[in-house]
DNA sequence: CTGAAAGCGCTAACAT
DNA sequence: ATGTTAGCGCTTTCAG
């Protein structure tokens, strides 16, 4: 295929393949300097209109196509923003992923996607590799695991390229690494979620909640776990260790867990509060196949809000997460939006976003037994 | 942030500024030339054990990152591979990603994700950023419209970029540019599948049914409705256009239309061919607030076997794709995979992979009235 | 408005 | 095993 005979301009060396057109080539042709056909490519700088049209003829003939990396050393940046998640095809990451590609793309930046395909030992890898490329920013997405060194080596990572000043760090729900070490960080409040889904399910008149799903040591999990507990407590409940069944956040574990419990014998719960919604779509699919009826035998509740609550039957009542908007304000917090109000304040480092409670079907007062 | 004055090291120019330190820097610290300093950043060539740790710590010392730009400009590729899709929360171009992002980093290349956002004239501005980056490869996803224009402008990119050994334009769940064309293209069967699934709904004693949704223009549905055609055919029923609603292939265009048609009387079908799953799971919406059970009042079928499908009651029968696979497959046309049996034959550019139909329990036989 | 020339940071011959 | 050196393709002062 790269033999193509028709070789159209630029020449062969002696060797006989043909070989990328340059700037250099592009001045010949137009009878110009490079120096004028880099001013005509980055129209930042003027240039007669003649001359212009001469480069952009020569450019179009001999088919030239700028060389990004040279363009990144001689002087600019990389024109990337990176992000950094777990499962692309996880919607929670995914509507993350999306806001952040489309402000980038406002931002004349490209998304680099790296997945750490559920190791996250593998995040530090793939931050290096963006400082590597000299991204404009780099974007960790979702939860963190309470783990001392591994936050050092954040913070150093982030220290360094912060130093060079290379990538900024930014943490996307996410707690931030401390207030020394510079990052931006854009999160959403768990806690505070946590505790309004917690509310609504006591002024239901559930006593007995079971928190199911989310890594245990995940800052996720614990944010709304802290937020569950906080609810139960305002009320004079003390939380039942056997209540909270801690796991992962997939619809895996939510099923399997339920079924079991379900299993044993008359459930001491009346309502479930999946970590997230895939987790409460498996506390579904056991409670139907047990026999038992939602919400009428048992309430469930999710959180974050993706489409598959609207696909469950009933549809399910969960927090709403405004996940494509965080990914936006990511990239906002390093890059300003060009068609912006452009004497607007500059963005703080940090920024909170707010979530509130959906009410849909799911949830009902218990049925008095 | 970046004026952090704890400078490690490198030490700033006059200007106060700090200085990223470089291959020259290392080589100076270690007492080594630059060339050295390479050899064991790349571990391609011999280095005397002491003289690697030497550098190793004046690495580590000067918190030296290289430069990948500098490294693609000054020979090898850019070590990216670019995947352009409509939309990353749409699950069919989500598992696509996954594939090619898995198999990209298998072949230690970093995945540019860009999106469309369902506007396909950005699919070449995409494309040319991506042959500037100097990408291996660039992965166009999803079916195509039939438009000779742009089909042209696309081969000449294509054409292009082999002449240069720029990326290797891969077509993937869309029909070749034609042989002469320098492309890889990773197929899937619509054809075929759309003649399996309605085969399967005949079997059923369906006579009547309705092809909903798809863009009318693109290659995918084209090639789903062609299949379903011939399914037809072979049972001596040719096709109403009465029953051919194309559209979308979003979930709001399969309710609303199947509501439209509902609300028109007794339906003259008794069977939805959803164009996919999302369309389906649309007319599975309709019909229930129509009053309607699946799949005793009507049968309904998707297409792409995305998780969605096994949320709904009753679960939906579809046509699996493998569409993680397809994205692996993209990316082994263009890249080898290194753990790999490594005198395998070099693959084909283009690859046909199979589908099939998945029975679940929206489809039944009529109810004889 | 345009040209000349000095790098940007790295790799890969070619020497030694 | 290690050093020297010539670029890779572009931007950007600094002159004119």
């Amino acid at each position: 295929m790269a033999t193509d005979r028709t070789d159209e301009g630029v020449g062969m060396g002696e060797s006989g393949r043909p070989r990328r057109a340059t700037v250099l080539d592009v001045a010949k042709a137009a009878g110009v300097s490079s120096a004028t056909v880099s001013r005509v490519l980055n129209a930042n700088y003027p240039v007669a209109e003649a001359t212009r049209t001469r480069v952009q003829k020569a450019m179009d003939e001999l088919g030239y196509v700028v060389n990004a990396h040279a363009r990144a050393l001689a002087g600019a940046t990389g024109r990337t923003v990176g992000i950094i998640v777990n499962d692309v095809t996880d919607p929670f990451y995914a509507y993350i992923a999306r806001g952040v590609e489309r402000q980038a793309t406002r931002a004349g930046r490209l998304c680099l996607v790296c997945s750490t395909q559920g190791e996250p030992a593998r995040e530090l890898a793939f931050v290096d590799m963006l400082h590597e490329r000299r991204a404009d920013a780099v974007i960790l997405v979702g939860g963190s695991y309470d783990n001392k060194g591994y936050a050092t080596e954040l913070a150093a990572r982030a220290r360094a390229m912060a130093h060079q000043d290379g990538p900024t760090l930014v943490l996307c729900g996410r707690p931030s690494l401390g207030p020394d070490v510079p990052t931006a960080v854009v999160e959403y409040d768990n806690e505070g979620g946590g505790f309004a889904l917690t509310d609504h399910l006591l002024s239901q008149e559930h006593r007995r909640i079971l928190f199911l799903g989310g890594p245990p040591g995940l800052s996720t999990t614990r944010g709304r776990i802290a937020g569950h507990h906080r609810a139960l407590r305002l009320r004079g409940i003390e939380p039942d260790p056997l209540l909270q069944q801690t796991g992962a956040f997939n619809r895996r574990f939510g099923y399997e867990r339920t079924r079991d419990l379900l299993k044993a014998g008359r459930p001491s719960f009346t309502a479930v509060f999946g970590a997230n919604d895939h987790v409460a779509a498996g506390a579904v699919q056991a409670i139907e196949e047990a026999g038992l009826r939602i919400p009428g035998d048992l309430s469930v509740a999710g959180y974050d809000n993706v489409p598959l609550t609207r696909d469950l039957r009933p549809q399910l009542t969960t927090v709403h997460i405004p996940l494509e908007e965080m990914g936006a304000e990511a990239v906002r917090r390093v890059l300003r939006d060009p068609d912006e109000d452009s004497n607007s304040p500059a963005p703080g480092r940090t920024v909170r976003l707010g979530t509130h409670v959906v009410v849909r079907d799911s949830v009902a007062p218990p049925s008095r037994r």
